[in-house]
DNA sequence: CGATTCTTTGACACCTATCAATCTTAGTGG
DNA sequence: CCACTAAGATTGATAGGTGTCAAAGAATCG
């Protein structure tokens, strides 16, 4: 009996590609590690050493400039892959936005581990390509569209992910959802200050389109329009 | 003989960790393709059939919204590798900056071939963990730098990449390059306008820290000073 | 219930976009 | 080779959106 039997997320991690020997191999390099919220987990700059499956809760993957303003470039949950293989040290930290779980490797290890595994290489391959996909429509996001729309499209992107995360068997309304992000960690996603994000969800509030958090819950009103919204609010 | 004995990047593409056996299989699905400047290779939201390898020539990656804002997301050089592999379609376009060669091969023939040839896979992955890294340092400019340090950063940026670029025995000056971009990519780059981009270049001239294009040909008169603007300028 | 932190709201300033005109470059045909 | 044209780049005036600063109002937590 291993610690990856009993694991929540065996079958929809990178490693759902291995088999149940190779799992073996897989936990004997690996450890649990649970962290705080605001934890910080692996430092830019750092030689990164070590990657992780998230287990459970929210991370935050951060870019900063020299006088600390700080650009959050990516959001991980549950099964994601966080960290940086293979060579080039890590280019961004990746902090908790909630307490979280996870499965933490050396990074040497892992390299090791993955070179003489091509499925799972390849898993981590299509991840990789998906979250550049990810990351490239952000980048249209942040350099051309205002804030109305940043914001409208946060909250559709969010709504979406957090959708494709709850694994409960009945289905779930993908209008009303939990937002545990700050009005700064919500800005530092959208490259807008706190007082502008504040001021479109209030306009959306509204317009009858968007209901802000009532204790971390809120929910889309009027899909359609929120949609029009993101497209040119 | 085949056509990849003869291929000026067969050292420096994703073929490089093929051997000759391996890259006669992949010259077998590729063809040869001359592109002229301008010319869209691969559509945005399209299936994306093909991907390849760029021979010469640069191409931009582009991400645009429904009333046609447009941000470059990526640039490709000699070397690189464009298209989306495995399953989606492809997020952005792929048009030639410049008059361009590229080897072409169709997504499922490519595809079928990688998965069957993991140190390919492997490269594949390294190449786009790097891409990545540089879409999130990217992030970063679009989403909290001002027009200032986004034009000096620019121009490090470009300086480092077209450094790299430049194979030639000689040590090349890595202050004078050229610039094959209008003022118009240059802004769809940076997230800005032709005229921001104008103005903050104009002021680098002024301040004695860099030469805008004489037929092409930009240079760096003081980089000390420009990495100093890309910091907070 | 008090203290701290976070959020909202307001007033104002500034940066960048927008609009418009001039100037430069590149390309074309006489 | 030069004039002519069209495209691109620069420069200027103006406006608008977002950032900044400040204060008041909720929410959270012991």
């Amino acid at each position: 009996m291993i610690a990856c039997d009993t694991c929540l997320i065996r079958n929809r991690a990178i490693c759902s590609v291995l088999d149940d020997t190779e799992v073996a191999g897989l936990n004997r390099i690996g450890r649990r590690r649970k962290v705080r919220r605001g934890e910080t987990v692996i430092w830019e700059g750092d030689d990164a050493p070590v990657v992780a499956n998230v287990l459970t809760g929210m991370l935050k993957l951060t870019s900063v400039t020299g006088d600390g303003r700080e650009q959050i470039v990516g959001v991980s949950f549950p099964s994601d892959f966080v960290g940086r293989p293979f060579g080039a040290g890590s280019g961004n930290s990746v902090t908790a936005l909630t307490d979280a779980e996870l499965c933490v490797f050396a990074r040497s290890s892992f390299d090791a581990f993955a070179r003489s595994h091509p499925a799972l290489e390849h898993e981590l391959l299509e991840r990789t390509l998906a979250e550049l996909d990810r990351a490239r429509e952000w980048m249209l996001l942040l350099g051309r569209k205002s804030a109305g729309e940043r914001v409208a499209t946060f909250l559709l992107e969010t709504s979406h992910r957090l959708g494709r995360q709850n694994c409960s068997t009945e289905a779930t309304d993908p209008d009303r959802f939990d937002l545990p992000l700050s009005r700064r960690q919500t800005a530092d996603i959208l490259g807008l200050t706190i007082e502008t994000v504040s001021r479109q969800i209030g306009r959306l509030r509204e317009a009858g389109i968007f209901l802000p958090p009532v204790r971390r819950t809120t929910e889309i009103l009027d899909r359609d329009l929120l949609r029009a919204e993101a497209e040119q609010g």
